[in-house]
DNA sequence: GTCTATAATTTGATAGAC
DNA sequence: GTCTATCAAATTATAGAC
């Protein structure tokens, strides 16, 4: 195997860090190349070097934020396990990945808002957008089956994304609102893992 | 009584629909004044006649879209009526309230994250920030009569808002990812009245 | 790779005629 | 009130030296 000529990256992941923050705040239009520059602790003329123009920028940030989220999300609503280990899965995986990086569903939500046929494109041709559909057939033959109660399959899925996401998009009104730190904040999530879990099956079954 | 003398307001009409319209695709950061004239089918320099500036004109649109949510919240929130009402009532009134304004959730949590301070400053001096106490006083209570499941407060109340907001930031992803329209948005979200408050309900009751 | 200096472009805002 | 033309400032992007 040839050696891999190792480039010196630190310059490049100092920029991706400091696009990150920035791009969480501001959002993509409202990121300035020179505060992204500034927060690397380099000039913007290296800023294009290393990337050509900011939608560049932007789109490596993007893609390595989803990249963290959507894979994971997949593999949950893809295993075969029996309905109510699947909602305690869910619950506790999410909320432990969002937990690390708690801007990441604002920061979606508005790349969808901003071009939703673009976000899914992108999306789908880099990794594929998880896929509920096994999920919902898993609560059919549990209402069919009798197991739990009468209740829309979506409406449940929607419940379950709900309780789970809403919180991290919240999180800024959380934490001046309720007058939390970083530290509260984090404990009430994980939390929540377990909450939430117990909530939807108190609620469903009979 | 005087004769209020009538200023026409069509202009100035049309321009707030066009720039609420492109701030909420856009953000305030994004959203070009060119762009905002643009759909109001006017030029730029009546939009500085009519709004100074664009800081202005997005306050404007901003308290506006705040004093048609906050207000409404805070009467369900401060309605002395009893626990289950309170939650049919919130999920009824709030769902309702914001199918005519999907966009507003999103929005304004950009602005608080944008701005987490100047947020609230901004909404407690105009109208006030709907406070959630007497619900989570309700909750406890009913704990200790022993009417409903050991629950914190906390939790249970952010399952609420929970299940009643996220499914409106969360519109663009499921319009385009489940193929509705938003007749079948709307639809989903009337029928979300009555099932979340039972979802909820069926949780906690013993 | 990294910098300084500057070009090129975009965009918010104003002046002044009608 | 509304427009055309233009300015001033902000911001992205590049040229060229080291």
């Amino acid at each position: 195997m040839a050696k891999v000529i190792q480039k010196d990256k630190s310059t490049e992941e100092k920029i991706l860090a400091a696009a990150k923050n920035v791009f969480i705040r501001q959002g993509m239009m409202g990121a300035r190349m020179q505060d992204i520059a500034d927060e690397a602790g380099i000039n913007k003329a290296l800023l294009h070097y290393y990337f050509r123009n900011k939608e560049q920028l932007f789109d490596v940030i993007f893609m390595q934020a989803a990249g963290q989220l959507f894979p994971r999300i997949r593999m949950i609503f893809e295993s075969d396990v029996p309905l109510f280990e699947m909602i305690e899965r869910f619950c506790e995986d999410y909320i432990e990945i969002i937990s690390a990086n708690t801007y990441l569903p604002l920061f979606v939500f508005n790349e969808i808002n901003r071009d939703p046929a673009g976000f899914m494109k992108k999306i789908n041709g880099a990794m594929g957008f998880p896929k509920p559909e096994l999920f919902l057939q898993k609560i059919e033959k549990e209402i069919k089956k009798g197991t739990i109660k009468k209740i829309s399959p979506l409406q449940l899925l929607l419940n379950l994304l709900s309780m789970c996401i809403f919180p991290f998009v919240a999180k800024p009104l959380l934490l001046v609102n309720l007058q939390l730190d970083e530290m509260q904040f984090r404990a009430i999530m994980d939390q929540r893992k377990k909450d939430v879990a117990r909530f939807i099956i108190d609620s469903i079954k009979k």
